[in-house]
DNA sequence: GCAATTGCGGTCAGTGGCTGTCCGCATTGC
DNA sequence: GCAATGCGGACAGCCACTGACCGCAATTGC
């Protein structure tokens, strides 16, 4: 039969049975491809040949294994991982570790692309009962995400809905360009065929389904650089939206850095011996009480709504321990 | 030269191609590939016949992409989606996803076995930045998770530096066989050559390196179920550790399943209308962080440290609410 | 409806890579 | 030193791959 087809196969296979396992012998190898051992060293020399290090150890103990090379050989991943990798980039794209998201999002896209949909509504399960503990920032659906990023690079037509700041509803078709996180919020740099114009989009603001059209002309953001432009765009705009949540901490800022999420959180120094920690976005509950988890003495400094809900938390603190006496009584 | 290895890289690329983007028409490729149409049109067919799902269209409009198909096309990443594959797998690996613990640390023992070092550097630079944030349950290294996993996997002894229950350090030489995770903890099931039997080791009390040694023979596990050899030694030792703690909450348990991550902590209905949450490991200041988030009435049960903890917490916000009103006059 | 673009697949000839077999050699662990 | 293992040269047969050329079908845009 067709030898090619079969010769690429079967590296592909030699590839995905080397990342499975670290040794393989020859004849190991030999049997599970059915095909001579003389072939087996002559494949791994193909691979060789390809850029990928196939390591090789003579003698009884001998066998091949892959090693650690300069470029990243394909991967193979059954099912599971297929899934634990999109179900970690999830994760990763709403924003846990700082600096990776949008690069996450990217590999989401590309995977989403040729997830074979019954992983895919596996995945979607998984997300679902994630239970958004660290539920700062808007809640965006990963999937979402994902689906605007690969619109974007493959320069394919959206139409949405979209609620504007003043909550009004209207529908957008554009063309999209760039995804950009800001740290805080995630956005989408368009052409919108409507209006003619170069806009951003807030995409926690953007609602129901995406609806894929036809391809789209105009990819490059002016100016080139689509997170400048974003960032143009918000100052311009003023978009502040609720007022950042404000804590004094009684220790300097080096002793925070590794307590205070960059990604959440500003630390500036005040004095010697003190620290302002402003929210990036506006303030949440969440941060309120991780806040007051930390050892040294804070003061809560604004905005009042925040001390309000200081007041409150305290409140309800004490009566679960309150509670606890009288059950214990 | 050599045409199949040059047809497999070509493949290969193709795939490479077709996952970077979404539509390329047949010249695009073959102009990138440097063939003729006519060969770009048989490799088509060729990655068809090894059941990846290549679509085209024609039509002025027209091209070829890669769909979603029965099977996952080998994933062929570039250096950045590479790091942000490996730094989702180690989160999700570190557990905030309930269920896919040992699938990704799995996948990222085979990534990283094949991680080129530069990219190794990057991860774990990434990884150290993370900001234990959400530092539920005893921190563990990824990279020691994935480095076991891999031992399992290959069967390879490994000797590492062991700090028993009673806190004296051993140092183990050992046949790994299994990586458990029992929601909360990581163990490790390995057969120990020194004392000549199975034993299991808690994956946070090993510290310093991983020696790997030469190949082992003994990798299934008494019973063959690693998970429930686990279980067994644990009952036995009657490992409980610190107490867990327990909150009553006036709210019934479907209100709370999505709002409580049951990777932490378990929900029991108490009475109609109250749920009683206790965590699966030792309680932390974390949980009571997200208790005291909810909206309902809550109550600390136990233990009498859990409502000390509560007691304080409610202090020192009241106190940074206090310290507020001081400020502002 | 027409034209342009694009994918599809048949055919042909030439070339040269692939496979299995057989061989001797080097290295490692017991 | 023996057994197991990887390495690579040589040889013969075979047939898959490539490029070129062709006409056909489907789709889009005007």
């Amino acid at each position: 039969m067709h030898t090619v087809i079969q010769t690429s196969a079967r590296l592909l296979s030699l590839l995905s049975l080397l990342q499975m396992r670290r040794e393989w012998t020859g004849s190991e190898l030999a049997e599970r491809l059915d095909v001579g051992a003389r072939t087996i060293r002559r494949d791994v020399d193909k691979l060789r040949s390809l850029g990928y290090p196939v390591e090789a150890a003579p003698g009884v103990a001998g066998g091949y294994r892959l090693g650690a090379g300069g470029e990243l050989p394909p991967l193979l991943l059954d099912d599971a991982e297929a899934v634990a990798v999109a179900v970690g980039l999830r994760t990763a794209a709403t924003g846990s570790i700082a600096g990776i998201e949008e690069t996450s999002v990217r590999a989401l896209a590309k995977l989403e692309q040729v997830l074979p949909s019954r992983l895919r509504r596996r995945v979607r399960a998984l997300g679902d009962a994630t239970t958004s503990f660290v539920s700062e920032g808007p809640q965006i659906d990963p999937e979402l995400l994902a689906g605007i990023a690969g619109a974007c690079r493959d320069a394919i037509r959206v139409r949405f809905a979209y609620i504007a700041k003043d909550h009004s509803a209207t529908q957008r078709h554009t063309e999209p360009a760039a995804v950009v996180h800001t740290g805080y919020r995630w956005y989408l740099v368009a052409f919108d065929l409507d209006r003619d114009d170069w806009r951003t989009f807030r995409i926690d603001r953007i609602r129901g389904r995406l609806r894929l059209g036809g391809r789209g002309r105009r990819q490059t953001v002016p100016g080139g650089d689509p997170a400048a432009f974003v960032k143009r765009q918000i100052r311009r705009s003023g978009e502040s939206g609720a007022p950042a949540g404000q804590i004094l901490i009684e220790a300097p800022p080096e002793a925070l850095r590794r307590r205070v999420p960059e990604r959440y959180a500003t630390i500036e120094a005040v004095g010697d011996d003190e620290s302002l920690v402003t929210t990036r976005g506006p303030w949440s509950p969440y941060f309120l009480v991780w806040m007051s988890l930390l050892d040294e003495p804070i003061h809560v400094v604004g905005p009042p709504e925040l001390v309000a809900a200081a007041r409150s938390a305290a409140a309800r603190l004490n009566e679960a321990a309150v509670g606890a006496d009288r059950a214990e009584q």
